[in-house]
DNA sequence: GCGATCAGCT
DNA sequence: CACAGCTGATCGC
């Protein structure tokens, strides 16, 4: 009965590698890492249990839309929703310069091409474990043992012995490699993540299979069980129970939470190997909570306002996540939310309500703007102020991600200086949709998995060491 | 011309 | 540093 073949975890080009204890290899960090020998079977099981759990809005209705548009914009009207104005000569020189057009058109002569050896240089290996670049073959840890399956692992082609894909969220350095061009193999994930795969990059849906959260589903005889993530909108951690009982707990990118823990099948069951998002796995990462940083951005964005009163309110987001950040303010304040159509579309795809409702198509109709993180900047922040005339007088916005965090600050959010530019003022909050340091050490101490493999920050072997030497201690017997 | 990918950058 | 991309150059169709 048993004939699905033992998924091909060994590499022929790294067959004769050194690898640590950990199945990264010795020899250094340009070599593919060899897979980490299969656990044993261990026996705990339980009765699966049934209990829903949410933590956060509901994501789970579904929107179908035909139409297939790529996220890139090119130029920044477009990314701003607006119509490309005539420009002033002045202000025309100043975004030519800030789009570090070359100083050969300055100077009027043509650009010498740059040579094609120079430009072939030993590729640098990604540090995060996403795997860009298209000569390397899958890493050991997107690979689950004993099964047909990888995990974010779509840009490796047809990885070997893979019969289906499972996406944990729709961030580009998971999804990458996938488009409408996708036929090797069927593409797992949660529902709202399918409707942005299909929308957004335009993959045949016979290749999409939508896993609804919380129920446990058979996919080959594995059973596979998709729980709300805590990252972005749709984001899951995956959870393998395979027929020898073995299980195994992908989390794929996660912030960890006390809710997380009251799930059926992560309080009452054992976990033997852990794929842990160690993105902020270093002690100094201790986010406040992201309410106190939404009631924090609330606080400044009333006193602002209060100051200006033809204030423009910005937050920065990539393509999903943040939107808790941008909802408050809209519900404190009554502000409708204005961001582009690309984006409107993403947002409406959710098919929350609460937030649909509050999207308004043009940007003179709201006080409140949601534009791409890249694009927070004092003077773009100027010009794009500038194209709304007189509405607007003033610019607050917020860069709401993990990275602005200081040890200084810490929790004392009041600490946060903004920058300040005329009046453009740009605040970075630690508004972070990964663990900190403390959630990862409380969810591996809660959950005690035999293993655990980092999926971030693996490509130095210092950091690996570090990490490792964490979980250890974490795992330390009581 | 278009889509995909790559190096470089934040 | 790099959360998750963005941009311009290049390559293949």
């Amino acid at each position: 009965m048993d004939t699905d073949t033992e998924f091909e975890i060994e590499d022929a080009s790294t067959a004769g590698d050194d690898l640590d204890a950990d199945g990264f290899p010795i020899s250094g960090d340009e070599s593919e890492p060899k897979p980490p020998p299969i656990e044993d079977p261990l026996d705990e099981s339980s009765s699966f249990a049934s209990d829903f759990y949410r933590c956060g809005s509901d994501w789970s209705r579904l929107i179908e839309k035909k139409e297939s548009k790529s996220l890139v914009q090119r130029d920044l009207f477009q990314v701003w929703g607006i119509k490309k104005p005539a420009m002033a000569e002045e202000s025309k020189a100043r975004v030519s310069s800030s789009n570090q057009r070359d100083l050969f058109e300055v100077w009027g002569i043509e650009k010498p091409r740059v040579s094609v050896p120079a430009r072939k240089r030993a590729r640098k290996e990604d540090g995060n474990g996403s795997g860009f670049g298209r000569a390397r073959s899958c890493p050991f840890y997107k690979k689950i043992p004993g099964t047909p399956f990888t995990v974010d692992a779509f840009r490796y082609g047809s990885v070997d012995g893979c019969s289906a894909y499972f996406l944990s969220h729709f961030h580009y350095d998971h999804y990458g490699g996938l488009s409408k061009k996708w036929s090797h193999g069927p593409i797992y994930c949660t529902p709202l993540t399918a409707r942005l795969v299909k929308m957004c990059l335009g993959v045949n849906p016979l290749h999409i299979c939508p896993l609804e959260l919380d129920i446990e589903h058979d996919i080959e005889g594995i059973k596979v069980t998709m729980l709300e993530a805590n990252h972005c909108p749709g984001a899951a951690l995956i959870h393998f129970r395979l027929r020898d009982e073995r299980t195994y707990l992908h989390t794929g990118d996660f912030r960890a939470c006390n809710l997380m823990q009251s799930h059926p099948l992560l309080a009452s069951q054992h976990i033997n190997v852990l794929y842990l998002d160690t993105t902020y796995c270093n002690p100094r990462y201790r986010f406040p909570p992201k309410e106190d940083v939404v009631s924090f951005v609330v606080r400044i964005t009333r006193d602002f306002i209060a100051k200006h009163s033809k204030a423009l309110i910005v937050v920065g987001a990539y393509s999903i996540g943040k939107e808790q950040v941008y909802i408050a303010i809209s519900h404190a304040l009554g502000l409708p939310i204005y961001t582009n159509s690309s984006r409107r579309r993403i947002l409406q795809s959710f098919g929350w309500p609460e937030l649909s409702g509050k999207l308004c198509t043009c940007g003179d109709s709201s006080a409140l703007h949601v534009l791409p993180l890249s694009s927070l900047r004092h003077e773009n922040l100027l010009d794009y102020m500038k194209t709304y005339k007189q509405r607007f007088t003033a610019v607050l916005a917020f860069r709401p991600t993990g990275w602005t965090y200081s040890q200084n600050t810490g929790n004392q959010l009041d600490l946060i200086k903004p920058t300040c530019k005329g009046n453009i003022t740009i605040y970075g909050v630690p508004y972070s949709e990964h663990s900190s340091f403390p959630e990862l050490e409380n969810f591996v101490k809660f959950l005690r998995p035999d293993k655990i493999i980092p999926t971030v920050n693996v490509g130095n072997a210092a950091t690996r060491d570090k990490m490792q030497s964490y979980f250890r201690e974490w795992l330390k017997a009581l």
